[in-house]
RNA sequence: GCUGUUGUAGCUCAGUGGUAGAGCACUUCCUUGGUAAGGAAGAGGUCGAGGGUUCAAUUCCCCUCAACAGCUCCA
């Protein structure tokens, strides 16, 4: 008899050699039913796997991260499969899960796989899914493995097997089709019940442009019909909202061929947003402790060989800017934190005034590739909400937990309700890469995640994803339809201030050095204000809105009342439009829906006669009629203090 | 940067080896209307840039730029 643990830290007898799948089914018949894989002392295994000794066991189902990936890795087999009856001789790649579905790279020859090849691919899927064919594992010795696919003639698979040991190499076999791969699987083909493909794009085998170039074949699956139908639902409702599109519809903002790619135009709607964000957060950091500096878009070239940057991407960068006379090489700032150690370095500084926090709305420009440029989330040029805080080794703690509030307060305020802390820390076996001491990179990374603990963060730990100058904490919000994103970053510093030689006068009248936090809850305004659009699909809080009402005139003969009332908006602060072009009141409630202007306010007859206006409220409908009064403190509690 | 697709009016898109079309937007006129599109007329394009084939190119070919998708990258 054998020990196994389950989740839920009880331990049940079983014999040696007990499977997860029999484990589910004494458990009970519907967890059998839907269990795809067993997590086995941290491992994720087949659920037929004979278990031999004592161990932690962890049923995994579609509710878990891992159980959809073996099932999407499942789901790649079976889509091989299809296409191998259906298009036969084609050669493999790989095909593995992905964060949402999974994909298979095919060498198709000349063939052209296409759109219109996608539903008969979808409907051979379903019907050998159908068959609910086992996966069944074989181990095999490397000269047989070799064997099977030469005589298959799949170079690909070929090459996968020379890097694989002898007495590793296992192949999966479902239905007709075997497949070189490591596992592990789903128990057979029936759990799989809706597939898409989604669609193709080129991709090389192995990443390496030097080779031959397959095609990737996207596709996505999912245990019941209505979850494909949701996850479709989500793809258009995606679509909608992209905010290149909500950007040029809404009037936010602009690129020029003339003006280069990657270089966003602010148009006035969009500025104001921009505007409004950086008083919001500007306040907020006063309240913090922050000071407000401001740099030059330049900087000389001894700055970034001092702080490194030079070194590591001066060729990929913009190239330096040469004046008239000297040899004087100036290059466009990729980050502010240089000018900032300038500032901190500008006169002695002595422990008491630490910490210093200084804060820009900083423009950076940053050559990225060509390939990678999007809209405004991958820009050449942009705006970060930056700061830098240079403090005692003893108060990191302190101010990590105060940008953490921070952050939490600018999420909140933004309407990102959902979001986890991914800690990044160094790998764990190699910590030769990483500069600083032992002693302070242990006593960050225990902070860390001291400070996330307390202040009841989600987190997620990564080893190996830190930077070489230290450990960070990034943001991963949830958007409105699910998707994530990575927002606000917290960076701890040691090479900067090593670098530039920063020091303080401690209280023993010696010279310490500083270690210095980056942080940026936005990240770059540009990027933030893409996947803000996308959150509320161009529908803003009231106090971001560019156009927060509109004046709309039932006929010409309220023009003059019409004009004193939007005077009397602008007034109070508010922001808006009059429009008394000649058309009926349902095309201009038509035209404010469409642009997605919070308050329409009707004025005609009864409104010009009673002193009043008539308010409608976008999405919602008509509110009736008040006085301006009302409609102020309508205003009011919808801004609260952000206006 | 690599591969593929695309580029026609301000926007969304038809179309053709014989120098172009729709809807919306815009201008003017009619209409003076009550909670998501009133009517009519008009104006608007070197068909992304450059080169070639041809009697003739927006259409075919080459090259280039940009956008899009994917790959690789991201201080």
């Amino acid at each position: 008899m054998i020990h196994i643990t389950l989740p839920d830290g009880s331990v049940r007898q079983y014999e040696k050699g007990i499977t997860g799948l029999q484990i589910a089914l004494s458990i009970s018949e519907g967890l059998a039913r839907n269990v795809l894989a067993a997590q086995i002392n941290q491992k994720v295994c087949d659920a037929t796997l004979p278990i031999q000794e004592d161990a932690t066991v962890k049923l995994l189902t579609w509710n878990d991260a891992e159980g959809k990936a073996v099932f999407w890795h499942s789901s790649a087999h079976l889509l091989a499969e299809a296409l191998e009856a259906l298009y036969p001789g084609i050669k493999f790649g790989i095909g593995p899960a992905i964060e949402t579905g999974f994909y298979y790279d095919i060498d198709f020859g000349d063939y052209k796989f296409s759109q219109e090849d996608f539903a008969k691919v979808e409907q051979k899927m379903i019907e050998l899914a159908q068959k609910k064919s086992e996966y069944i594992r074989k181990e095999v010795p490397k000269k047989e493995a070799i064997d099977y696919f030469t005589q298959k003639n799949d170079p690909y698979k070929l090459e996968l097997i020379e890097g694989l040991q002898d007495g590793q190499i296992t192949f999966y076999q479902q239905g007709n089709f075997i497949d070189l791969c490591k596992g592990p699987h789903i128990p057979h083909t029936g759990f799989i019940k809706a597939v898409k493909i989604l669609n193709v794009a080129g991709a090389y085998w192995r990443g390496n442009e030097k080779n031959k170039m397959l095609t990737r074949v996207y596709a996505v699956s999912f245990p019941k019909e209505k979850e494909l139908r949701d996850y479709l639902h989500m793809l258009e409702e995606a679509r909608k909202r992209d905010h290149r599109k909500l950007g040029k519809e809404l009037e936010l903002f602009t690129f020029s061929e003339s003006v280069g790619m990657g270089l966003p135009l602010w148009l006035p709607k969009g500025a104001i947003l921009r505007e409004r964000l950086q008083t919001f957060l500007r306040k907020a950091q006063i309240k913090a402790g922050y000071q407000e500096v401001v740099t030059p878009h330049i900087g000389g070239k001894a700055l970034y060989i001092t702080s490194g940057h030079y070194e590591k991407y001066g060729k990929d960068s913009f190239q330096p800017i040469r004046t008239p006379e000297a040899d004087e090489e100036f290059l466009l700032k990729p980050m502010n934190c240089p000018h900032h150690c300038e500032i901190y370095a500008s006169r002695p500084r002595s422990y008491k005034e630490l910490p210093l926090r200084l804060a820009e709305f900083g423009t950076v420009y940053r050559y990225e590739q060509h390939g990678e440029l999007h809209g405004l989330s991958r820009v050449r040029g942009f705006t970060q909400d930056d700061a830098h805080i240079f403090c005692r080794p003893d108060q990191v703690k302190e101010e990590f937990a105060k940008v953490i509030d921070l952050v939490q307060y600018v999420f909140k305020a933004l309407g990102f309700e959902e979001y986890t802390a991914q800690i990044s820390l160094r790998d764990r076996e190699d910590k030769s890469k990483y500069i600083g001491s032992e002693e302070l990179w242990n006593q960050a990374e225990q902070v860390i995640q001291e400070v996330a603990q307390e202040k009841g963060l989600k987190t997620t730990v990564e080893y190996g994803e830190a930077a070489f100058y230290g450990p960070k904490l990034d943001f991963m919000v949830r958007d409105a339809i699910g998707r994530k994103w990575q927002l606000g970053t917290i960076q701890v510093d040691y090479n900067l201030p090593e670098r530039f030689k920063l020091e303080y006068i401690g209280p023993d009248n010696q010279r310490h050095r500083p270690v210095m936090i980056h942080r940026a809850p936005f990240g770059s305004l540009e990027r933030f204000i893409s996947i803000l659009i996308e959150h509320c699909a161009g529908n803003f809080p009231l106090w971001l809105s560019p156009e927060q009402f509109a004046v709309l005139t039932i006929s010409e003969r309220y023009n003059e009342y019409a004009s004193e009332v939007y005077t009397k908006c602008i007034e109070h602060g508010m922001r808006g439009i009059l429009d008394n072009r000649d058309e009926k009141i349902g095309k201009k409630i038509r035209d404010a829906e469409v642009n997605k202007i919070p308050y329409m306010i009707i004025v005609g007859e009864k409104e010009m006669q009673s002193q009043t206006i008539s308010v409608r409220k976008k999405l919602e409908g008509d509110l009736g009629r008040m006085t301006f009064e009302e409609l102020l403190a309508h205003f009011k509690s919808e801004t609260k203090e952000y206006l």
